[in-house]
DNA sequence: GCGACAG
DNA sequence: ATCTTGTCGC
């Protein structure tokens, strides 16, 4: 892909994020006490053929009984390269295919990278919102910065937070999910506020991690069936 | 030209 | 994201 063709998909890609802003609702649309079902959703690349393919799952979590019901996955060539603020065009058609092929109920979708946390409020867990017509959650491992406004570190307690504001609006919240870790950087996606996002995210905190349940289990499943792909060809 | 840069 | 072994700690 030639840089004059990228420059043209950018513009496209832009234009497209800023229609759908007036969209975001950043309230709940649900009541927290029906909340039950939480998807994560996470991509892994690697390369066959000279061609760069990705493996897309997700993770279904029933918070009520504490287990996974539900991994499906899909997997095939990325077209679009990745750049800081486009994620969503790179991943978007993997996580289509691995969508439908879910047979479960899903309340909420929790997504590894940012949701309103992003230039135009537009990051993956936003834009995804629209194509899965449930709230979603941006739940991101490391700080992509936003007109060159630094995040404040949060005290080495649990649970202890801050938030990124930028232009007087919350855009995210830095979030010490463990002690003696490194904070994550969540935000909410779509119909669903920060608080609710955040309470949720606690909720899906174990040992094991300082990322929620259902993001870490779609990250290990897809390095699994990357490895099983890479292990047929 | 230099630095920054979710995944 | 990905390339990669051991190793410190709960």
């Amino acid at each position: 892909m030639n840089n004059d063709k990228i420059i043209d998909l950018l513009e496209k890609f832009k234009s497209e994020q800023k229609a759908l802003l007036p969209k975001v609702q950043l309230k709940n649309n649900f009541q927290k006490e029906n909340i039950r079902f939480i998807a994560g959703v996470d991509v892994a690349y690697f390369d066959m053929q000279g061609k760069t393919k990705g493996v897309c799952c997700i993770v279904v979590f029933d918070l009520i009984e504490k287990q996974v019901i539900e991994k499906v996955h899909s997997h095939g060539e990325i077209r679009v390269p990745y750049i800081p603020g486009f994620l969503a065009f790179r991943e978007m058609p993997l996580i289509k295919d691995a969508v439908k092929k879910l047979t479960k109920q899903v309340d909420i979708y929790m997504f590894d990278g940012n949701g309103y946390l992003h230039y135009r409020h537009m990051g993956i867990a936003t834009q995804a919102s629209f194509l899965l017509g449930k709230p979603t959650i941006g739940v991101a491992k490391s700080y992509l910065k936003i007109n060159g406004v630094d995040f404040t570190m949060p005290q080495n307690k649990e649970n202890a937070h801050t938030d990124i504001i930028i232009n007087n609006e919350i855009y995210g919240r830095v979030l010490r999910t463990r002690v003696n870790v490194k904070p994550i950087f969540i935000s909410c996606g779509n119909w669903i506020d920060l608080d609710t996002t955040t309470e949720i995210v606690m909720k899906l905190i174990d040992k094991s991690s300082r990322l929620p349940i259902p993001v870490r289990f779609a990250d290990i499943e897809t390095h699994a069936i990357r490895k099983k792909l890479l292990i047929k060809e």
